[in-house]
DNA sequence: TGCACTTTGTGCGTCGTTGCACTTAGTGTA
DNA sequence: TACACTAAGTGCAACGACGCACAAAGTGCA
């Protein structure tokens, strides 16, 4: 038997290693920056790469741009779920699901996250035609989350859990752009606290609801 | 005009990148067992290349050997001759280069390049056939280096040069032999000192020469 | 000796990166 | 407006790594 040395299909990883080292840089080069303000030559030359590879692999710019950031959120995803899965899950109820997923928020490191997707939305605003779609790329994985959310609580309503967690993210938005408004996007001490507060209100104001007297 | 953003010939570079991490890989691997003892396989998962790009570069394992040997040898060269460089090249006597070589002998150190050069060496004998050709290359390195020391010192016979050089060589090769009968190539402080006993028993009886009374 | 198995080295087609010319479009300048 | 320049994105051919089948030779074992 003439065996080879490497895994099944060692061309697949090698494409894969290049789309990598692709999304990398222009990690990289948006956190340095604190926007996306490089050229397609720049990227191709700090992921060590041919400029042709990158077309390749990516429609354009923005397409290189958009799937940095679904990266990006889906990191923080996993780190919720990992966050929400260690509880045990609640009693089944909407509440006991609403203080989990508080007790997650709290626990998860969201400004730096917050200051990366606003630097892209800040320059897809910079110049006249609509750049980069982050804003769907938000929306997608907030639905994804939500029904793979409501599958793994599997005692409560699908359409409550939904709601539950658009009604969340919905105010994260929110929470953010006030965030930012106050802060401008820093990451130190203060606006850390800023940010806590901020969150704090939110989540009693769901918890509560917006009329509770009635 | 359209420009690229990489160096001129980014294929040619990639290409010796390739080569490269198969001889780094082989050179690891005989550093590590100390002698060549590994299939094409191994070292082909070890370079992070595929089994077949190995023998895109090198006609054989033995031939990849051989390169690795090769430059080693280029390496301590270089170091020697830095060494010598350094010296104000003597008077151009004979006597002079002869103490520039010595002194430089003696502040390189070899026996980590012997005892790499004898795991070699040992595992060629090992099995029948003849194999890696490494005496070649030491000779071959030996008169490129020789003829760019006459060369170099420009005040000297060439004939004289290339005479005392090789004798040089052959003594080192002869210290080399002894030190690994009686070390076994380690590389601890007790076979330093035996290296550098046998080193200076060399220089003096090359200086002396072999019957001085006459 | 016969047989199974491993490893070396080769031939050849496939695939993905690369190089380059070219089109399109935006921007600055006279 | 005209012109130069820069950058995005595409089409296409070439190059080299890769996968795989295969022959040849070595090795261990019954």
């Amino acid at each position: 038997m003439t065996f080879q040395n490497t895994a099944p299909d060692r061309r697949a990883e090698l494409k894969a290693r290049y789309r990598q080292a692709i999304l990398d840089a222009a990690d990289a080069l948006i956190r340095e920056r604190g926007k996306p303000q490089f050229s397609v030559d720049e990227l191709a030359e700090r992921a060590d790469v041919s400029r042709r590879t990158v077309f390749n692999h990516f429609a354009s710019l923005d397409d290189v741009i958009m799937t940095t950031c679904t990266r990006m959120l889906s990191a923080t995803v996993d780190e919720f779920r990992a966050a929400t899965a260690s509880s045990p899950a609640g009693d089944g109820s909407s509440e006991g699901l609403f203080d989990e997923i508080a007790t997650a928020l709290r626990n998860i490191d969201l400004p730096p996250v917050v200051a990366y997707l606003a630097g892209i939305l800040t320059a897809e605003g910079e110049n006249g035609r609509s750049q980069h779609g982050i804003s769907d790329v938000f929306t997608r994985t907030t639905e994804q989350f939500s029904t793979e959310m409501a599958a793994r609580t599997n005692a409560i309503d699908e359409f409550e859990v939904a709601i539950l967690l658009s009604s969340v993210m919905n105010g994260i938005a929110v929470v953010s752009g006030h965030w930012l408004a106050r802060t401008g996007g820093a990451l130190d001490a203060v606006s850390r606290t800023v940010w806590n507060e901020l969150l704090d209100r939110l989540i009693v104001t769901i918890r509560t609801g917006y009329a509770p007297s009635h």
